[in-house]
RNA sequence: GAGCCGGUAGCUCAGCUCGGUAGAGCAACGGACUUUUAAUCCGUGGGUCGAGGGUUCAAAUCCCUCCCGGCUCACCA
């Protein structure tokens, strides 16, 4: 903690204004930039302008420009230009840092250009002294002596402040000199206008002093880069980092755009419980924990599919739930042990219909939050335009290695064989499933990068899905993949509790083997089966990994707010 | 679990190769400045160099052990 902070903070609880209760705001910031900033649309534009000072940032170079009237906006150019003389800029006109900016400015020989104020009427809206009342942590102080200049922050953008002595009195001006910092939360009442270079700003006539930082902010200009602090002390990731907090914000459109979807085809939003006396619907090691009163042990779910199923059962024909998984297992980019998942069972559908609907709500998703089906993915290019494309699991093998379905299926010794070929790890003592699903993972998956269905897998690597109609040897399963990443898993769902029980005993023999997460048999779901199941359509859509996709990161950490961190 | 990389001021980083009084910018503190915006100008303070041990007259720097993180691999949807 700063030694001066504390200081201020003893003489704010001294006067009894340390922490107030309550500050009326009459807007978000957002609210107030939308209302006075038109959308740019990506209009092409010339403007002509004088190069003020350019600053190097990780798109290129920064410029502020102006007119002969003194009035600033900002371009974006690939090439370093020099500051202090006149060019004609033609871009694509956006908002940086909520201020009209060419993007992609390029300097032209000669020609005609807009001139800026022209640009600023039909954009930038004079806001003629709106009266308002804002709130938001200040990130920036400029002491110009009786005047002072900062902006303010919150969730949904930032805005300049005004204050001057003549305005607020002396004393009242001097206060806020004495006891505010960048870093405090405070509350600004005044009227809103734009500065002679044409930036929004409030006038300020009142202020509150909310909530003292006692700790500095991160630097204004670099932020905060250690990815440790990034991931443990989130706050100052969302405070100073700007993508940090378009991702999550992001990442919550997307979820409630899902429910959007779902909710309006009919299906029904569920909660099945996360402690779980067996923990079965998926392969993978659990967590457990010990219930006192129940006296016994109780796992984290590794999944929601069998209780989903058993409302299925129940005749809750379309159902979801979108809800953490807990895998006790490795951490890396693409795996945190607690993520999100959503699941969801459509009675009367089969894997067919899934797939179609996959490509609809992926559609829907898009089009509701990036705005575009077509979107760059660390450097590649990705189309979710339907229909993807359909690859059959085998075929996909036979392509990579020339061998049939028949040799992946029966000859378990030629398997083998390859596996140790491919220097699969551990290839001698693997089961027959697992071989077979790690020559698949070294040979195909890292190349499906389109958005694309690959179906038809073998039966013995689905425990839950029901036999292909036209080949025993597989069953009705797809799992989508992006980026050569797994986002997807379907299946036409086995409701006959016969099979569905050899299934299970089939997964006890292949623990028994030594795979440690084959399945756990579930004989209350079995009974439910027996009830009667009807056909049943269900998938399974990593919602940590779809948003990486949609956010561009390559690390699953950033797009959890709190990911698995070992505890100093 | 293995390999490689990193941890230096509140933040972003330099210094380490080749041991010799720990640096810059921002932030902070004092001062000037009533339209600034990475404000500017003058001045000041600020360090368990991740932790511990070793080598040495002397260690941020060389050696060892450990902690935390990142990437790759292994494991895993």
């Amino acid at each position: 903690m700063e030694e001066s902070r504390l200081r201020k903070l003893q003489r704010l609880k001294e006067e009894g204004k340390a922490y107030p209760y309550k500050f009326e705001v009459s807007h978000q910031i957002g609210d107030i930039r939308s209302k006075y900033e038109k959308p740019t649309d990506k209009r092409q534009v010339k403007v002509k302008a004088v190069v003020k000072r350019v600053s190097k940032i990780e798109e290129g170079f920064l410029l502020r420009i102006a007119s002969p009237q003194g009035i600033e906006m900002l371009a974006i150019t690939k090439e370093e230009i020099q500051a202090g003389k006149e060019y004609l800029l033609m871009g694509s006109l956006g908002r940086y840092e909520s201020k009209l900016c060419i993007f992609d400015a390029k300097p032209l020989e000669e020609g005609e250009g807009l001139s800026i104020e022209s640009l600023k009427e039909e954009y930038d809206l004079d806001p003629q002294y709106e009266e308002i009342s804002l709130a938001g942590r200040l990130i920036t102080l400029r002491s110009m002596g009786k005047a002072l200049f900062g902006h303010i922050q919150d969730a949904t953008g930032k805005i300049q402040i005004y204050l001057r002595e003549d305005l607020l009195g002396k004393d009242v001006f001097e206060e806020f000199q004495d006891l505010v910092d960048t870093g405090d939360i405070i509350g600004v009442k005044g009227k809103l206008f734009r500065t002679k270079t044409g930036e929004l700003t409030v006038e300020v006539q009142a202020y509150s002093l909310l909530a003292k930082s006692l700790h500095p902010m991160p630097e204004k200009w670099h932020g905060i880069k250690d990815v440790e602090v990034r991931y443990r002390q989130r706050y100052l990731d969302l405070i100073a980092n700007e993508q940090a907090r378009k991702i999550f914000i992001l990442r919550s459109k997307v979820i409630q755009e899902i429910r959007n979807f779902l909710n309006r085809e009919g299906f029904l939003e569920v909660e099945t419980p996360i402690l779980q006396p067996i923990a079965s619907g998926a392969n993978a090691k659990p967590f457990i924990t010990y219930h006192n009163y129940l006296e016994q042990n109780l796992y984290l779910r590794i999944a929601p599919e069998l209780y989903l199923k058993r409302l299925i059962v129940g005749g809750f024909n379309r159902v979801y739930e979108i809800g953490k998984n807990f895998r006790n297992e490795g951490v890396d980019t693409t795996h945190n042990p607690e993520f999100t998942m959503l699941e969801f069972y459509a009675s009367y559908w089969d894997y067919e219909d899934l797939m179609n609907f996959t490509e609809r709500l992926l559609s829907h998703v898009l089009i509701s939050t990036v705005g575009n089906l077509k979107i760059n993915y660390q450097g590649k290019y990705i189309d979710f335009t339907p229909p993807y494309k359909r690859y059959r699991y085998f075929e996909l093998l036979e392509k990579k290695t020339g061998k049939d379905k028949d040799f992946f299926l029966r000859d378990v010794e030629g398997l083998r064989k390859l596996a140790k070929e491919l220097n699969i790890p551990k290839a001698d003592t693997l089961t027959h499933a697992k071989l077979i699903d790690k020559v698949f993972d070294v040979l195909v998956e890292d190349e499906l990068l389109g958005p694309c269905f690959v179906l038809d897998f073998p039966k013995l690597l689905s425990p839950l899905a029901k036999s292909h109609r036209k080949d025993q040897d597989l069953v009705e399963r797809f799992e989508l993949f992006i980026a050569g990443k797994e986002i997807a898993n379907a299946y036409t769902e086995l409701n006959d509790p016969e099979e569905q029980r050899e299934r299970f005993l089939q997964q006890l023999e292949e623990k028994e083997m030594g795979d440690e997460e084959a399945m756990q048999m579930d004989e209350d779901f079995i009974i439910a089966l027996q009830y009667g199941m009807p056909p049943t359509g269900g998938e399974g859509i990593g919602i940590d990994r779809l948003v990486m996709i949609l956010a561009d990161v390559d690390s699953i950490r950033e797009v959890i707010l709190f990911p698995a961190l070992r505890r100093i």
